[in-house]
RNA sequence: GUGGGUGUAGUUCAAUGGUAGAGCACUGGAUUGUGGUUCCAGGCGUUGUGGGUUCGAGUCCCAUCAUCCACCCCA
């Protein structure tokens, strides 16, 4: 079983067992995020590092422990994404994107890359999709990208999930909140745990995260971000909610949402299922102003989410919704001698040519050979050509499921099964 | 990076330190050209890998790899 070559860490298959729950969840993504208008974006999966060192962050642990990083033949230093935002900004301004006035609406599939230590719901290939708005600051805006994951959740027919909103503010508020956190935590800094120590003077923010019980009770009743927000911050949390209220949106307010990387502020989001296990957040995402400025773009405003497909499996799984139709072979073509094995040749390209997905099993000679072989692929027709059959000009076309069966003359075979099958 | 569980046939699992087995799946057969049910037949697999203890290791010990769950982090 386990032999030699191996898959690498972290990493899975899809097999074909699986291939279809994929391509359904992300036709089903496609559809949806086309009804909001947003165009698709590719880029490559390695960008130089520094792309993800400046935006994600170079204290976060993404940057500082879960990239996989690596030098060309020039010793220039790559690495493979670990999200898709950056990327994105990146080629916003590199192109120009926002040349043409109005939002650019983008959005993303495709893997990315990190190195953690794999457990359900977490791996270190894993495939993301994702939107970006960048352009507007309005909180319309917010509350749209919130509502394109809510609308895909709810196509996908998923019901035990619920949406977490909070405002981290912005590079204005942020600093006066820092203080009243590390003011509020210091007195009980030896109580909690080393990491909430080492963290309390350069992110305070995630203290409130900490999922140590001792660190957790004391963590409730610190100061809230949300009272701490200035003017604009505050308003703007206002408008997002006041829009997701208009749109019929359910939420609620979580101030313990912190965001791990560096580049959000303002409007923070999670959508989470709880039945997931510790990996439970389907769609993360916010609002993002500073990031495009950074990359030497005009300072424009952006906003977007992203979420990983294989919970969102895991979540449908659970919930035991259908992954669409299954795909199965709509005849099963069964010859028996060689003259009707040469005219079978001739048959399955012009039914195939049709439109119509035929199965044959040359390997298989007997008729019960055959017949085993076409219900276990479970297509819902079988042909049968025999000497007989080829002698009267005709072929015997049985419905599997009743055992009914009748005489089709062979040349309006391809046209009567094109009509059948609708194609 | 840390902790705990697991690793035997394609798969799900057995095997008080003493010759490695079963269900399912798979292949063939049960007289002429018809599948699903039933019956019969067919399995030597470096017991993940490498060491060690022992007369003897799937079983005990160590290491290593992988996997699962959790911490951490996040999608």
């Amino acid at each position: 079983m386990a032999g030699k070559y191996q898959i690498p860490r972290g990493t899975f298959d899809i097999l074909p067992e699986d291939s279809y729950k994929w391509q359904y969840v992300t036709n089903v993504f496609k559809e949806v995020v086309r009804t909001y208008n947003y165009q698709e974006i590719i880029t490559p999966i390695f960008e130089k590092s520094e792309i993800f060192e400046r935006s994600v962050g170079e204290s976060s642990d993404i940057v500082q422990k879960e990239m996989y990083r690596f030098q060309d033949k020039k010793g220039r230093e790559f690495a493979l994404r670990p999200e898709g935002t950056a990327s994105i900004v990146r080629s916003y301004v590199e192109n120009n994107l926002g040349m043409n006035g109005g939002n650019t609406k983008l959005f993303y599939l495709g893997p990315m890359f990190r190195y953690d230590r794999p457990q359900k719901g977490r791996f270190r290939q894993f495939y993301q999709y994702g939107v970006e708005n960048i352009g507007s600051d309005n909180p319309f805006i917010d509350a749209e990208v919130i509502a394109i994951g809510y609308s895909f959740l709810k196509k996908l027919g998923l019901q035990n999930f619920e949406l977490q909103i909070n405002s981290i503010g912005c590079a204005n508020c942020t600093p006066n909140y820092d203080k009243a956190l590390v003011k509020y935590f210091t007195p009980y800094l030896n109580e909690m745990c080393s990491d909430c120590n080492t963290r309390i003077n350069k992110k305070p923010k995630r203290l409130l995260d900490c999922k140590v019980p001792s660190c957790k009770k004391i963590a409730q009743n610190a100061p809230s971000m949300l009272d701490y927000l200035d003017n604009e911050c505050r308003d703007h949390f206002a408008g997002v909610q006041d829009f997701l209220k208009k749109m019929e949106i359910p939420f609620t307010i979580n101030p313990k949402i912190v965001r791990g990387l560096d580049y959000y502020n303002k409007t923070a989001f999670e959508f989470i299922d709880n039945n997931l296990g510790a990996q439970n957040t389907l769609i993360g995402g916010g609002r993002y102003n500073g990031l495009i400025s950074q990359f030497g773009g005009k300072d424009v405003p952006g906003t977007g989410f992203a979420g990983g497909f294989e919970r969102l499996i895991l979540s449908m799984e659970t919930e035991e919704l259908p992954f669409g139709k299954e795909q199965l072979p709509d005849i099963f073509l069964v010859t028996l001698g060689q003259k009707a094995f040469n005219y079978g040749n001739k048959l399955l390209l012009k039914l195939r040519d049709a439109g119509i997905c035929v199965e044959y099993d040359p390997d298989k000679e007997t008729m019960k050979a055959q017949m085993k072989a076409a219900d276990r692929s479970r297509s819902r027709f079988t042909l049968i050509l025999g000497e007989d059959e080829l002698a009267g000009n005709k072929i015997i076309l049985k419905d599997m499921k009743s055992g009914a069966q009748q005489f089709i003359k062979l040349e309006k075979i391809v046209e009567s099964l094109k009509k059948m099958f609708k194609k």
